[in-house]
DNA sequence: AACTTTTGTTTTATTAATAAAACATCGGTA
DNA sequence: TACCGATGTTTTATTAATAAAACAAAAGTT
């Protein structure tokens, strides 16, 4: 695959604009409306920038503006909304309960990353942690499992997880520690 | 915590920076040296881009240059390649042998997520990883439950996993499918 | 030595996301 | 009604990452 590296910042629409469009979808949630100002607030940058990026997320269709000058998320705008939220939240399950993340880690590194999991993996993702919160026997004696395990990871040369270079080398790892 | 979501893209140093960086560590273990074209070749952005880049880089000390143009990551350079290398390299044995996301998937989302992950997302996923592919018998058992498990999305309001507007709704998630 | 090619650097330009400030408009109130 | 404050828009500028092209230097070839 040519270029994987690029696509990072690639996205369509970018972070900037999802995160836009999330504010849109909280205002509302909130006070009942999403106004220029309060976006530019709640995301801490200038009502000129939000009017700029608003335009044109209005323009690709995202969203509306009505005659009070408030902001609607279209159908296309909140099933972005949706999926970089829902990715948000499974991830962040993910990483505070399953791998005992403290939750602002969880929380910082699942925002990072939200929009840049593909549904596929949230989808799979949602997946797994249906199963791993399950109560089924087998699920429950994992869980028991690995709250006692430690992973010490061996010399360099034998340490079957990280690539060469293992930065994590002689420490040992614990769920807790 | 403010402004988390514009922490995205304040990584320091870039995404672009760090790839650069990875260029070098590769073409070193695959050529014995890296100079600023075949950096540019790799990379696929031209001569004047990565000449720019890499002299912010130098200033920075993640790399050094020597009289014949040859780029060396210094110790600090090198600790943060190794750093995003195993990160990429855990999240996609996780995505391709836990969640089970063809390998293209697996690959891409975690080439686009390895340098913002927390270190210690990174460790925590070793960690987890590490129990998962032992042969302990609680981890069999739960191997062998979760590939018969299927996640069957309920309705909206029923769904633990996903927030509002869960975008899965409906759907029916296997391992597989 | 003169020419050509390869490589590196510098300059100019573009794009996205932003700030800051000027400008415009609208709504209320003195 | 005339002004003030809040809000929205436009303009100008900045920064990072890039391309493209001009320029420079070194290395190889004839």
């Amino acid at each position: 695959m040519k270029d994987v590296w690029k696509k990072f910042d690639e996205t369509e629409p970018s972070h900037s604009s999802i995160h836009h469009l999330m504010a849109v979808y909280h205002l509302h949630q909130k006070n009942g409306y999403a106004r220029g100002i309060d976006i530019a607030n709640y995301l801490n940058i200038t009502r000129g920038s939000v009017s700029i990026t608003l335009t044109k997320l209005r323009d690709k269709n995202y969203l509306t503006e009505d005659e009070n000058k408030f902001y609607h998320l279209t159908e296309q705008g909140q099933q972005l909304v949706s999926s970089a939220l829902n990715k948000r939240h499974i991830v962040k399950r993910f990483f505070s309960e399953v791998l005992q993340l403290p939750a602002e880690v969880a929380e910082l590194d699942a925002c990072k990353i939200e929009h840049l999991l593909s549904n596929e993996t949230g989808e799979k993702l949602i997946c797994f942690m249906g199963y791993y919160l399950s109560e089924k026997p087998e699920v429950l004696n994992f869980r028991l499992g690995f709250q006692q395990f430690k992973y010490k990871c061996q010399s360099v040369a034998e340490c079957r997880l990280c690539e060469s270079d293992c930065f994590f080398s002689g420490k040992e790892i614990s769920k807790t520690g």
